[in-house]
DNA sequence: TCGCTCATGTAACGAGTGTTACATGAAACG
DNA sequence: CGTTTCATGTAACACTCGTTACATGAGCGA
């Protein structure tokens, strides 16, 4: 609808990328990108809803961003490199810092911010099983990636250690190449 | 020192286990835990204060009450399988879920939460990388540990869905053994 | 008993919170 | 032109925040 709404939700993205979303006040918000909290809540309802129609913009750039990057890297890319290589890059940090964010707040306030990640984390286990192709624990063997890189980005994004984290993640994939080549090989 | 002060801090941390860290305010913990905001501050200072000497005792419950766990386990016990036996304890959850939560607001302000996990990632890699034993790659194994139970618990905590998380877990076992085994049997 | 220290209660301060009532400007439509 | 609708500004409301000033009580040594 309004073009204003979509100016302001794209304002406020860009500030949560910056500050956060933990502390979030609607009239620091507003100096920073130029309106009222009046504003804000006339277009929004209420902070709540503004924090909600963010959240679905952020949690539609973080999709479409990802999206194009892997499509771009070819059909046979692999899914677990490639989202490192799309999450560790500056401009996209932002996103994923606020994504745990969420995440994290939600494990202490089910009821509010639940809706966020409802099915977040299914859909990307999905994702990565079926590049992974089927398998007897194909299920678990997803899990674990997922796992692998949410351990290894949060520990990226608080050491800031690029070689170690990307090491570790090149070894995982080595020995995950390694298990599958011998259960090929077992057959 | 003072005895008060300590059952402040005893109750205070079990209202952070209940509570969380994020929306912390003094008159609600205060009355919940059957004092003052005012006496608050008279023994820590600031709010501030209160909330560091918290984090200390929940970080100095959290090493002692694993450093237990783990030497109960025997010499030869698996520090990984150890550490998520004992993380995935209900009445330890509540601990965990307060290191994730510090861990990601100081993501976002790290000049305020940095001190409380300055250390903490290199501690845990460090143990983990003399309970490997020595190997060329001990360093990037030992991140890829930590992260591994990092993301696991964060799925765990996030989903409750214990069986898929253990199996994933498992099933990292496997393939560090066979890792291990294949280098092992190179020499 | 006189002070002295520590602990606590009451009440307030100034600032910041989300939100709303009211007025107004501009623009669009009849 | 008149009216209606949307967008915005100003100012306030009722509240909560961390923090503090002031008074008071309890225990204790001299």
């Amino acid at each position: 609808m309004s073009e204003r709404r979509d100016v302001l939700i794209e304002k406020t993205v860009d500030y949560l990328k910056r500050r956060g979303l933990a502390g979030l006040s609607l009239r620091p918000l507003a100096a920073e990108i130029g309106t009222s909290a009046r504003l804000l809540i006339f277009h929004f309802g209420s902070r709540e809803g503004l924090i909600e129609a963010a959240m679905c913009e952020i949690r539609r750039r973080f999709q479409n961003s990802f999206k194009h990057h892997y499509a771009a890297a070819g059909r046979n890319a692999n899914v677990i490199q490639s989202f490192w290589n799309w999450a560790t890059h500056p401009s996209n940090l932002g996103y994923v810092r606020l994504m745990f964010e969420a995440q994290v707040l939600a494990l202490q306030d089910p009821k509010h911010y639940a809706r966020y990640l409802k099915s977040t984390s299914d859909g990307w286990v999905k994702v990565i099983e079926t590049s992974l192709g089927p398998s007897k624990d194909s299920r678990a063997a997803a899990t674990l990636c997922m796992a692998v890189v949410d351990g290894l980005m949060l520990e990226y994004m608080g050491t800031g250690d690029a070689r170690r984290t990307g090491k570790a993640l090149r070894l995982f994939q080595d020995i995950m190449a390694e298990h599958a080549s011998r259960k090929g090989s077992k057959r």
